[in-house]
Parts: structure tokens; sequence; C-alpha cells
RNA sequence: UCCCCGGUAGCUCAGCUGGUAGAGCAGGCGGCUGUUAACCGCCGGGUCGUAGGUUCAAGUCCUACCCGGGGAGCCA
């Protein structure tokens, strides 16, 4: 495989042949010479190749170059002298290894994000998703360096499912039946037992409790894989396929989950600062000038940890007018997380000792019988990024939870039988991997974090 | 799903109180001895989201629908 234009740029010194294969960015020619700023997407910045009459294929190729021809360019690499970059390869050849058409909708000038994803074919070719994508890469390698450095084990969690785990979101059916003439049972409905899996199968809208299983085998486990909701909502953070990480740790408290989240995202946002320096200048120069401060800001500074009640408290006591209204018992709204993290603290929070009502059944019962051993990470601009608790681990506590619930016990048996045979407290969170990717980049909308985004309505490409 | 805003050239947009569509960039051709989203000149390019309606006349006003954006709900 030959030298990456990443490898090239970080010689230490110029001098040498080089060849580098890539997608042209920009081409600027005058009478006898030629400039053409080559990509091949290994690193933020593309490398200039300068080309005069002396280059091989000046005059049939070169001249015709535009933005987007994919080329070869063979020369030496030498001390640039213009300003703008160190190095540039003195082109002894140049060969066009595949064209572009006159209605290539790519342009070297900027153009909005809207009409990128209608272009999801090439957009990876442009600056911005190009960073996003090396962006999301690091990330994803920071986050299992993180838990492999600490001895987790990855658990595949599996895609489909039969259960509905926390009755989360609505789901995608999963079936082989022929949706315009089903089987039908006795009483006339769709018989799912003639089904692939013999019952009404799903995609899985979490791992948490695939996660909890191995938990209370391997001790320290995590899971990061494709997560499905088929929620109709239409927002700059939600996407009906979305990445989750979700750990899980036994013989693990409240205390401990929060200092593993707190961990966990200073070590993959220092780990990502240091794999992606050109990308996130971008990101801070041309999307959200906010991004490197914020960066290092999460890095440097401890974050706040305060109690449901507490964050209760100082919502009602300030002077800030809320749509949404604040009392105990009551969520927290989008606005009541934001003013938190991002102008009262200004800093990433966590919220703890959520009343019971608004948290799900799973969830540690605290003693004052009122408040779960929930945990919620906010952050600036995006919101909630992590959400995860102490799980309920005494069977006679979760049972007496689920029928408050009016949940079916039976649907939950092997979850219930966990807590017969050697159970022991433990907790886990999960993680938008999107969200975390945005709030990195500081990029507005989360279908331009992910290649491919499925939303209602749209799975094009 | 709800509320608000928008849809005009390939892209980004302008087009006033209704009078029959324009700029920059991109594309094509030509020029320019080192450019940095290069620059200069010329040229081509539009059923104004769709369907109805009002009017002598609709990009402009009205109605419905479609698509996009922002916010909210739900959540990660």
């Amino acid at each position: 495989m030959s030298e990456s234009i990443r490898e090239i740029l970080a010689r230490p010194s110029a001098g040498g042949g080089v060849t580098i294969r890539g997608w042209l960015r920009t081409a600027r020619h005058s009478k006898e010479v030629s400039f053409l700023e080559v990509s091949d997407g290994s690193c933020f910045s593309g490398i200039q190749v300068v080309a005069g009459p002396e280059c091989h294929g000046f005059e049939e190729t070169v001249r015709a170059l535009g933005t987007g021809c994919a080329v070869e360019a063979s020369g030496e690499l030498v001390e640039s002298p213009g300003s703008g970059q160190s190095f540039e390869i003195r082109a002894s050849s140049v060969a066009l290894v595949g064209g572009v058409g006159e209605d290539y909708p790519l342009q070297k000038k900027r153009h909005s994000l809207e009409f990128l994803r209608t272009v999801a074919h090439l957009r990876p070719r442009t600056n911005t998703l190009g960073a996003v994508l090396r962006v999301r890469n690091a990330t994803a390698r920071a986050i299992h360096d993180f838990f492999q450095q600490r001895g987790f084990i990855q658990i595949h969690s599996p895609i489909i499912t039969l259960s509905d785990s926390e009755g989360a979101g609505d789901l995608f059916r999963v079936s082989t039946l022929d949706v315009e003439n089903p089987p039908r049972d006795e009483e006339g409905r769709v018989d799912f037992r003639q089904d692939f899996f013999a019952a009404p199968a799903f995609l899985t809208v979490s791992g948490q409790l695939e996660a909890e299983i191995a938990a209370l085998a391997l001790s320290k486990v995590y899971t990061f894989g494709p997560t499905f909701r088929a929620e109709d909502s239409n927002t700059s953070r939600h996407l009906a396929e979305f990445w989750m990480v979700e750990p899980e740790l036994a013989f693990c408290d409240l205390d401990g989950l929060g200092e593993l989240a707190e961990a966990f995202l200073k070590q993959v946002f220092q780990r990502v600062r240091e794999a992606c320096p050109d990308d996130l200048e971008f990101f801070n120069k041309r999307i959200d000038d906010t991004v490197l401060a914020t960066i290092a800001h999460v890095i440097e500074q401890p974050f706040e940890r305060l109690r449901y009640s507490e964050a209760i408290e100082i919502l009602e006591k300030c002077d800030r007018q809320f749509e949404f209204p604040v009392r105990w018992g009551l969520d927290l709204q989008s606005e009541h997380e934001r003013f938190l993290s991002e102008e009262y603290f200004r800093r990433p929070v966590v919220v703890t000792h959520y009343p019971k009502a608004i948290k799900a059944f799973y969830m540690y019962l605290n003693d004052d019988e009122e408040t779960v051993g929930a945990l919620d990470v906010l952050v600036p601009k995006v919101g909630e990024i992590i959400g995860g608790s102490q799980r309920e681990h005494r069977l006679e506590v979760l049972r007496r939870r689920i029928a408050e619930l009016g949940l079916e016990e039976d649907r939950y048996w092997w979850y219930l039988d966990l807590r017969r045979h050697g159970s022991v407290p433990h907790a886990g969170f999960g993680l938008g991997f999107e969200r975390l990717v945005q709030f990195m980049t500081g990029m507005a909308n989360i279908r331009d974090v992910i290649p491919f985004p499925r939303v209602p309505g749209n799975a094009e490409f």
C-alpha cells in the first residue's frame, strides 16, 4: 500500500520521491503552472501538487483537471516556497484515474449541510464530513481503548430480540411473514407462531439486559452496537438507527458509576484531541467556535455532582422564567437541563437520585422509597448524553416494582431469575455515540455525524 | 406527533405595496510565470416545490398537500 498524504506530511523533512492517489479539491491553472490540491481523506489537510510543462501529462491531463477528479501523481517532495503549506509535490507525472461529469455537485465553495445530505454518496469528500468521519473513528477507538485498558470485556449483544426491554420507544418489527396476507390464528389475529422466530420479534432498543447477564459472570463488560427506535421524532438529536455504548459493572454502586462516567468522558475527549487536532481546529473555526474550549473544559474541570432534589431547588430559586413548570416529582425538561449545564454550572453535570415515578422499573430503590439510583450526565448544547443507574438486584423489591407499574412478570422471567441466583449490586449506563460525536465536533444536527442517517421518511443511501 | 419558518439556475441567495426573473459561485471557452475557496474576459443555463383558486395580470395574494429547517414532546 502506498504512503498516505497523512504519512507524507508527517515526514521530518522534504526530499525523496512520492506517489499519491486521491481526489482533487480544487485546481488552479495559470499559463505555465497548475496547482492541484489533492486529498485522500487520511487527514484534514490535502497536499499541493505543482505541475509545469516538464510534468508528464501536463498538456493532455493536468490542464483539464477540475474539482472531484481522481488522480495519481508522482514527483519529488519539496519545501513549498508559497505560504499555506510546508511541503508540496513537484510533479513529474500526473495521471487521471477517474474524471467527473459537468454535473459533479460538489464545489470548492461551502455547501449547506442540508444539501450535502441529499448527496450522501459524495459528501464524505467534503472537509466537514471527512473531519466528522475521522473524529467518529477516533472516538470509537478511544472508547474501546478506555474499556479494554480497564479489563472490560466487550459483549456482542443481539440485534434481533423478542423482548421490548424497558419499553423504551416504539420498535421496528422483524418478520418474514407475508405482510399482504399474514397467517391468522383462531381469533383472526396475525399468528406470529408461524413467523421466523415463532414469536413477535423486533430490532433491539438497548443491549442493557444482555449486558447485565454478562456482567453477572464477567464482572466488567460493555456493549457497543447499533440500536433502533421507531419513534416518529424529528429533531436534531434523534436517529431511528444509532450506536450506543453500554458498560455494566458488577459489585458497583451509583457513586462508582458516576466516577466511571466522568473518567470515561475525560479520557475519550483527551484521546480524540490527541488523534485529530486538525479536524477539531476546523470545527472550532468553521462550525462552532466553542468546541476547543469545551473539550479542554471537560478534560480539566471536575464534573458537577448533585441530586435531583438539589437541581429542583436551583431551578426554583433562579430568576429564569421556564416554559415548563419546575416541581419535585416532575421530570427535568430540555430547557432545565440546558440551563444547569450551559448557564448555571457551565460544565458537565451529573444528576442522581431521581423520583422513582419518572424512571424505569429496574432502577435501584433507595431507602427513602421515593427515589431511585438513577444517574444522568448533562452537557452543554446536547443535553443528556449519558443515562444510567444502579440496577435493582433484590428479587423481592424488583418484583414489587414490576407489579406497581403493572408490568407482566412472565416477560421478565430470566431477568428475575438473575436475582434468584448469585445476585450482586451492579450498575451501568448508556451513552449515545452520535451525541458524543456531536458534542466533540459542535455539529448542530445529528444527521451530519453519521454517514448514513436513518430518520422518519428517509433511509436513502 | 405538535408549533413556527422556508422551498426561485447545479449550489448560495436577491426579487418592495401583484405588471411576466437577477447576482455570486459552479460549468464551457479564452487569458494570465507560484497560486492558496487564485484572478480577468466572454458564453450557456429557470414549467419560481406540487395541485387548485382570486385577478386583466401571480415568484409575489388565498387553500390543500409534499419536502426541508428550527423548537417542543419522547429519549440516547
